[in-house]
DNA sequence: CTGAAAGCGCTTACAG
DNA sequence: CTGAAAGCGCTTACAG
């Protein structure tokens, strides 16, 4: 930069308002340092200006992990999204423990992030709130008790409910609630692996519960593709067979698909799947897969919204938002032939 | 640091020394340091740091888009590999044009990144050295000309070959490879959206016409999901059927799958089905898909051996590093009762 | 093993 | 509209 300012005739100082445009420079200077830049082919040390300004341009991403439609596809669409706002975005992946978002939070300050988006699942407020100081977090993700730290998160409980009535309106009385905790621990906000599974599933029992005639089961196989093949090979091959599933994610209920073929189960024929989240993959698989879909931009405007204000405003209130839900009817609830829900 | 130094009774170059580990430092002093940083809840200021030193601990890595299998759960290995290595990882998609890449290559120069790993699909290796100077690059891709810059690259040729070969060998004589330039366009290594899907269609082309009652056409509908699904349906309705499918990238094939299902055609019992990746999905899809298995871990490895080399010694000679393959066949190209081709 | 001085490359705050 | 001085918080290089 002082090499620019030498060639240019001014002080650093002046060469910094050019290229800041933080002060008004006059057409004629700003020419000769512009081109003077040009000619030394010179670029701002962002290290320095970092140094000085307090502020890095980075924001950190702390996912679950991002070989997940749901969470790489989120990515995608906060990187983009943040882009426009002039930030970077470095992601961490979590493995989905406190320990990994306890680090996430850690590394954010450390190499101070101008703030972090964190979809917690191990972590509640009172976590986040400590391990944060005055670092500006989003939290993604459905603990109950994420009151205290500005918060975006999606209709779970209706969501569900509306999955789990879907199938029911189509006729199925015997459900699966795949990714669920036990029944009996449900009212409990607790350590089920984030709190999404926990609603979705109190969500889809509420469904269930209306409905004298119903009955489910819970099943947590884990969260991985491979889990929802297993749990769908299982459900196919029990004694107790069910014609319907609530799979509490897509990829979970993609899995359902695959191990309900594998025991040579047909999808909507045999057995009604339904999934939650609307990855991309949910429109193209074989049977198309129906289900909830949570408004990923609307979220992903609010992660932005929420950020930038709290990074403005340390003192804030937090704020809770929460995404509308939209259900989506595919193939996998559509069967050919048969018959609606009684009193329909 | 000062104030840690104070309470310490030390100065700030032995907190420095304690809490780098550059220099040795007495035991006694050290526990001193510590419990000073302990007390006073020091952490150092990595924008600080990264001036003095020189380095940033930040790589870049650069792929088309984040919302594809192939490249999220890419960036997933990458972001754990190199976190390993002390290293964070801030993501740029490119769109998968040379515009992208170059904007990405400009970035990381601005923000003084450590390195970068560029999936490069627009940028030549010409293009590459020029827009990096001296920021260290490793590419991952298939431009043949990459030859002046270290490049991770993978069998697309042969895999693409065997993969056709499977076809053919199944009894397949009228194949389609979806995601081929214009065959008369294949010998120009060009501007085709990323030469991975030229040298594929190369491989698969070979196959065909060692093959002389076999023919396949090129088809060339885009690279994401939808645009498979697209491209199935109008090879099911087509006048001239096929009855095989290279799909030059798992993405095309699955979304094929589906195009295929809508029209009513069935896998493999009309039609055979081989993809290109083995991204997660292809285990788990209805029906489960053939693909080419690039040797994932071999790649990241090889990646971050690259970078760290290059890291280390700007003045390496390029490497280039190519990654084993594996056909895994799945039941997308196993017809039930079908017979084998002729003369086998 | 420890430290005083200088400086990495910017921008803030003060001044004109 | 422009600039001289100071300093952001570290670490390098020199010294003992």
């Amino acid at each position: 930069m002082r090499d620019v300012a030498a060639a240019a005739g001014v002080s650093t100082m002046t060469v910094s308002n050019v290229l800041s445009g933080r002060r008004p420079v006059s057409e004629e200077t700003r020419a000769a340092v512009l081109g003077a830049v040009e000619r030394l082919g010179y670029q701002v040390n962002v290290a320095a200006r970092s140094l000085r300004r307090g502020r890095t341009g980075v924001v950190g991403l702390a996912v679950p992990a991002l070989d997940s439609p749901y969470f790489s596809q989120l990515a995608g669409r906060l990187v983009e999204r943040l882009a426009r706002e002039g930030l970077r975005v470095v992601v961490e992946q979590t493995g989905a423990s406190r320990e990994g978002e306890a680090a996430a939070v850690r590394d954010s300050r450390v190499n101070a992030y101008d703030g972090l988006v964190l979809s917690a699942v191990g972590l509640g407020a009172g976590d986040v709130r400590a391990l944060a100081g005055d670092l500006p977090v989003v939290a993604l993700g459905e603990r109950q008790d994420l009151r205290r730290v500005d918060h975006v998160g999606m209709a779970n409980v209706e969501g569900a409910r509306a999955a789990a009535g879907l199938l029911l309106e189509r006729g199925c009385r015997r459900l699966a609630v795949v990714g669920s905790p036990p029944w009996d621990r449900l009212d409990e906000p607790g350590d089920h692996g984030g709190d999404a599974f926990r609603l979705r599933a109190l969500g889809a029992r509420e469904a269930v519960r209306a409905v004298p005639a119903a009955s489910a089961r819970a099943l947590a196989p884990g969260t991985l593709l491979e889990d929802g093949v297993r749990c769908g090979r299982e459900l196919a091959l029990a004694a107790d067979p069910v014609d319907g599933v609530v799979a509490l994610t897509d990829t979970l209920a993609l899995g359902v698909l695959r191990g309900l073929a594998d025991a040579g189960l047909r999808v909507p024929d045999d057995v009604l799947v339904v999934g939650f989240d609307d990855v991309r993959e949910a429109s193209a698989s074989v049977p198309s897969l129906s289900t909830v879909s949570p408004g990923h931009d609307e979220m992903v405007e609010a992660v932005v919204r929420l950020l930038l204000r709290r990074m403005a405003d340390p003192a804030a209130e937090p704020e809770e938002v929460f995404g509308p839900f939209v259900l989506l009817e595919r193939e996998s609830t559509r069967p050919a032939g048969r018959s609606l829900a009684p009193g329909r």
